[in-house]
DNA sequence: GGTGAAACGTGCCGCTG
DNA sequence: CAGCGGCACGTTTCACC
């Protein structure tokens, strides 16, 4: 889908705040309630907006540490591990990337047992390497999925 | 602020899909839709939820691939980097890290050039290593925000 | 729980390329 | 003539009491 000028200033918007009414919407882009409507369908129809999340912060829902966790290990593990990520929800993003490493895993830790939870479980099919993070200078927004907010 | 069980719900709920109607929401849980405007109101103003985005896939704004680069550099550098990553539309989620590395940052690329560019901006004050993200089987959410979409 | 106000979806028409 | 935006209406949802 070919996406004009508006239609990034949508996104922009919609992504700043994606609660808001498509009346504010369209005063803030210069467009009539219905035509906004129309081309807020039409980015969702298209697959260029997946969805809508809230933002919350993890530190209220018990999560007081984040950890990036780095896996090394052979081919014949990546599946398996896939699938663990699958079934641990402290698991916010898991991507499979090029280099040493195999995975580099991003974890919700609740408290340091958490933490060594989580690196032995990490640790049965490859080695890991964790680093805590200290602080987030730029996070264009994160949010992590209902379905795996994890259990306090 | 302390969560009860419908709390917990109503931010899985809202994570799914933030643009349902307090009605719908209110349906859901088993709450009537003035409760619900209630609670939410309350972990809004809690600062439980810190707001509402809207998921945009990547590839349809022109983002083909994401890599994520990790930074090593002395702590005199440390601020210049911070205020570095502010400035780079490519940069989507920066961590200061325990370990080895003082930065890790997952930047969005458009192509082989973009990538060029960014190494060698970040490699300024540090060196960079820097991974490809090949999938990314787990991916609690992730969205870019509005005035940092890349242009293309 | 109920009520006034605001938002949403739809159908129709006009403009523009 | 096709695509897109604006206007007006009935319906739903919201905020407040």
């Amino acid at each position: 889908m070919e996406l004009d000028k508006k239609d990034r200033l949508i996104l922009e918007a919609l992504q700043a705040d994606a609660r808001q009414s498509l009346a504010a919407l369209g005063k803030r882009i210069g467009l009539s309630q219905p035509a906004m409507s129309e081309r807020v369908r039409k980015l969702e129809d298209a697959g260029v907006i997946e969805g809508y999340g809230a933002r919350v912060n993890l530190r209220a829902v018990g999560v007081g540490l984040q950890a990036i966790i780095h896996i090394e290990t052979t081919h014949a593990h990546i599946q398996k591990y896939v699938k663990l990520f699958e079934t641990m929800p402290e698991v916010l993003m898991a991507d499979r990337v090029t280099g040493e490493h195999c995975f580099i895993v991003r974890c919700a830790i609740a408290d340091p047992a958490d933490l060594e939870r989580v690196v032995d479980t990490l640790a049965a099919h490859g080695s890991v390497t964790t680093s805590l993070v200290l602080s987030s200078p730029v996070r264009k927004t994160v949010t992590i999925q209902a379905a795996r907010l994890p259990v306090k």
